[in-house]
DNA sequence: ATTATCTATAGATCTATAGATAATGC
DNA sequence: ATTATCTATAGATCTATAGATAATGC
């Protein structure tokens, strides 16, 4: 008990970065305060010297879980803007995403969540998709085209719904399918701007 | 107190019927049995006659919430079949149906909750939207074409996901905009089968 | 002296049940 | 007699706080 400074912010970004995992995996209201604490070797009373409320955590995770897919990126020395949208497509519509919410898209696990919270967390969510759709825009195989920002909208709109229909359905088959339909628009998409 | 068994049909009714749409609005764990039966005029100690468990009510909602398009068309005298890909895009990727999620499809609502849910949610999830899947293949204009099918589920990922991120973003402009550029597409889908 | 974390608990909320009440239906 | 609904409440769970403890840092 009782640590330096830098240990309590250490302490800070634990328990926010398994926040952002575990709302991914349990949804924004899946796991209670005295859980995540148990998970991350403390307990319940620590709490609130780190965060005024469990709303203000959540904010604070939907924020690092909003940035996860570029940090890891830039953890292993990869500029997201360098990423094809090929490469996009076969990491983000692949059975490893679906199959790991934890460390994935904030949008294909949380965005109906995230459209019933409160402003705070609506905006970070929102102001993340706009970066998001402009970073796919960029992508596009003209980003000057007329359509290059409705197709990186389309894009966004349906990988976000093809990981989400393939989380959801209990048949394998059903939703390699979904994945497969999607990867294959996408890389179309990449190719020729959808035309 | 103490009702016939035709009203305590009603009534059973009634319950699920709000809690379809509650549940769209709030999350499958958004609102509470004794919130739900106040809502419905009753009091939470009834609750118990009609279901065993809140689980059980959850899984007759999604079940309601699921067939309930189906089932407003069928209520104005309208055939599912008949309702054109453009009808069908018009309608689903409208402001309306983003800001009337209560009445609105289970998925734009409810996919990643369902996703969460235990094995009896789920299977309702998904023969639902592999009933979609199909009756969206129908409204293809060369149904029988090899990518009928694909061009389907691409639709139907697409509009959930367009609906649930224009209901997240909190700036109009760019909801709308998310909505327009789905309606395009799918539109665009349904003159030439996306060649 | 200050403070990060701990133990313990208050207070709110939620699911489910027990027992009473007032209708139905044989 | 049976049962659909009511009132009341037990028991579990969850957020937030109070006060104790053991480190840091002036």
């Amino acid at each position: 008990m009782g640590h330096s400074q830098l240990e309590k912010q250490k302490t800070h970004e634990r328990i926010v970065t398994l926040a952002a995992k575990r709302l991914r995996e349990e949804g924004l209201e899946g796991i209670g305060v005295a859980d995540l604490m148990k998970e991350a070797g403390l307990t319940v009373g620590g709490f609130y010297k780190h965060f005024a409320s469990r709303d203000e955590l959540v904010a604070e995770a939907v924020q690092v879980a909003v940035e996860s897919w570029r940090r890891q990126l830039e953890g292993k020395g990869i500029d997201p803007a360098d990423v094809t949208l090929e490469q996009y497509a076969d990491d983000y519509l692949s059975a490893r995403h679906r199959d790991h919410r934890g460390e994935g898209c904030a949008y294909a696990a949380l965005t109906a969540d995230i459209a019933r919270s409160g402003d705070a967390v609506r905006a970070i969510g929102t102001e993340g998709i706009r970066k998001n759709i402009e970073s796919m825009t960029a992508r596009m195989p003209r980003p000057d085209a007329a359509d290059a920002r409705r197709n990186a909208i389309i894009a966004s709109c349906l990988m976000t719904g093809a990981v989400g229909l393939a989380r959801m359905v209990n048949d394998e088959e059903l939703s390699n399918e979904i994945l497969e339909a999607a990867r294959g628009f996408v890389k179309e998409l990449g190719k020729d701007g959808g035309k």
